[in-house]
DNA sequence: TCAGTTGCGGAGTGATTCGCTCCGCAACGA
DNA sequence: TCGTTGCGGAGCGAATCACTCCGCAACTGA
C-alpha cells in the first residue's frame, strides 16, 4: 500500500497506532465477533503485520483494555483536578463515554486479567468514588446515585448503535449527523444526572458485583 | 421434551408464543450474529420446529419486527390517551425501551419492508411527535430536544448491555440486581429530558434521515 | 388394539467464516 | 548487486452457520 519515504521504525509506530485504533473502532461496531481480518483492513494492513507485532487476537485485546483503563483512570483524575465538582464529573463521564472500557465490555472474561489490570482499575474506581463523594459533598449530584450507578450509566452510553450500523452499512455522509446526534443524547442522559426536584429512583442502590462480575474468567459456555 | 396434556392447537400457540420472545431475548444478546440454533433452544424447541413455522429466518424476523412496530404504535397511542403530558411521554419511552425496535437495530436492512410495516412506522413516528408537541406545549419537556432526540436516547437505552453479557456467562444469580440496576439508569437518563434550568444541547437537531435510513435494503456490502 | 396422521427434536450437510501460518516480493543499506 | 527486513494477503484446518430430513412419540378413529 502506501510505502515511501523514509521507513523503518517510524512505518512501524504509525502500522501499530493504526492497528490499535482500528481495533477499537471493530471492536465497538462488530463486538464479540470482530475479526482479526477485519481489524487489519481497517487499519490498512495486512493480517501479517497484525501477527508480527501482537502474537494472538487475545494479546491485542489486552493491550487494548489496558490502554482503555490508562485512559480511564486519567480522565477520573483530571476531573479531580477541576475545581468545581460537576464539571469535573462530567469531563471524567464524557471522557470516560468516548474512550472507556464500555467498548471492551463484548470480550471481557476472553482473556486473562494482568495484576496491571486490575491494579489500575482499582485505582480508577477509588478516584470516581472520590469524584462521586466530593460532588456530593457540593449538593451538585442527585442524592441517590452511587458510583455504581455513574459507571453502568456510562457504560450504557459507550456503545453508539447508531454509528455502529452507518458503518455497516457504509453510509459516510450521515456520520457528522450521527455524531451530533450523539453528543445530543449524551448531555441529556448526564443532565439526569444533576442534583434536582425529579423524583425517586426506582429499587435500590446497584452492588459493585454488578460491575467486577464480567472479567472474571469464563469457564462455564454457552447460557441457557 | 415437555409433551403431556391435550395437545395439537395448543401447544402450537405456545411453542410460537416462546419462539417470538426467545428470537427477541437471543437477537438483543447476540446482535446480528443470533443464530436459529440459540433461539430454538432458547425457546425449548427443536430447530426443525422453528423453521415448520417460519420458512427462513428472515421470515421470523420479520414477523418479530412487525410486532415490535405494533407495541410500539401502541405505546405511543397509550402515551397521547394519558391526561398528564410528561406522565404520557414517559409511559411511551419506557414502553418501547422495553420492547421497542430498538433490540431489532441489528438485523435492520437484511429484510424486506413491507408495506405495513411503513405504515405502521409512519403512523407511530407521527403520533410520537404529537406527544413530543403537547409535552412542549405544556413546558415539562426540555425546549430543544426533538422527537429524533428521544427515539434515538430511547434505542440508547434499549440495549443493556450488562444483562447481555450476565446472560452470556450464565449468572442467574445477578439478574435481578442487573434488572434494578437498569431501571435506576433508565430513570436518570429520561429525567434529563425534563425541562430544567441545565445547560443547552450541542450542536443542532438531528433531522429524521438517521432514524429511517437503517431500515433501506442494504447492497454494498461491507464497509471501508 | 392398531394402522394412520401429525408435529416433534436434533443429527447431518454443504457453504461460509474464523484465527492463524507462511511465502513471494518490494524497499532499503552496504 | 546482494542480503536483510518487514510487508500484504493467499491458503489452511477448524468451527459455525442456515437449513434439511428422518425416526419417533403422541394422539385419533374404528
Amino acid at each position: 500500500m502506501t510505502r515511501s519515504r523514509s521507513w523503518r521504525s517510524e512505518e512501524v509506530a504509525r502500522n501499530d497506532r493504526a492497528l490499535l485504533s482500528a481495533a477499537r473502532e471493530v471492536l465497538a461496531a462488530d463486538g464479540a465477533h470482530a475479526s482479526v481480518a477485519a481489524i487489519a483492513a481497517r487499519a490498512g494492513v495486512g493480517v501479517g503485520s497484525l501477527y508480527r507485532r501482537y502474537r494472538t487476537k487475545q494479546e491485542l485485546f489486552q493491550r487494548l483494555c489496558l490502554i482503555a483503563l490508562r485512559e480511564y483512570l486519567d480522565a477520573a483524575n483530571e476531573g479531580l483536578a477541576m475545581d468545581d465538582p460537576w464539571e469535573g464529573l462530567i469531563h471524567y463521564a464524557m471522557a470516560s463515554i468516548r474512550s472507556g472500557p464500555g467498548s471492551l465490555a463484548p470480550v471481557a472474561g476472553t482473556f486473562d486479567v494482568t495484576e496491571e489490570m486490575t491494579e489500575l482499575a482499582e485505582r480508577g474506581d477509588r478516584a470516581v468514588a472520590e469524584l462521586v463523594a466530593r460532588a456530593h459533598m457540593a449538593g451538585v449530584l442527585r442524592a441517590e446515585v452511587t458510583a455504581v450507578d455513574l459507571e453502568l450509566l456510562i457504560e450504557q452510553l459507550s456503545k453508539s448503535p447508531l454509528q455502529e450500523q452507518l458503518q455497516r452499512q457504509g453510509r459516510t455522509e450521515l456520520y457528522d449527523a450521527a455524531l451530533n446526534a450523539r453528543e445530543r443524547i449524551i448531555t441529556i442522559a448526564l443532565d439526569g444526572l444533576r442534583a434536582a426536584p425529579a423524583g425517586v429512583l426506582p429499587g435500590q442502590a446497584p452492588g459493585y458485583e454488578l460491575f467486577t462480575m464480567r472479567w472474571a474468567p469464563q469457564e462455564g459456555g454457552a447460557a441457557e
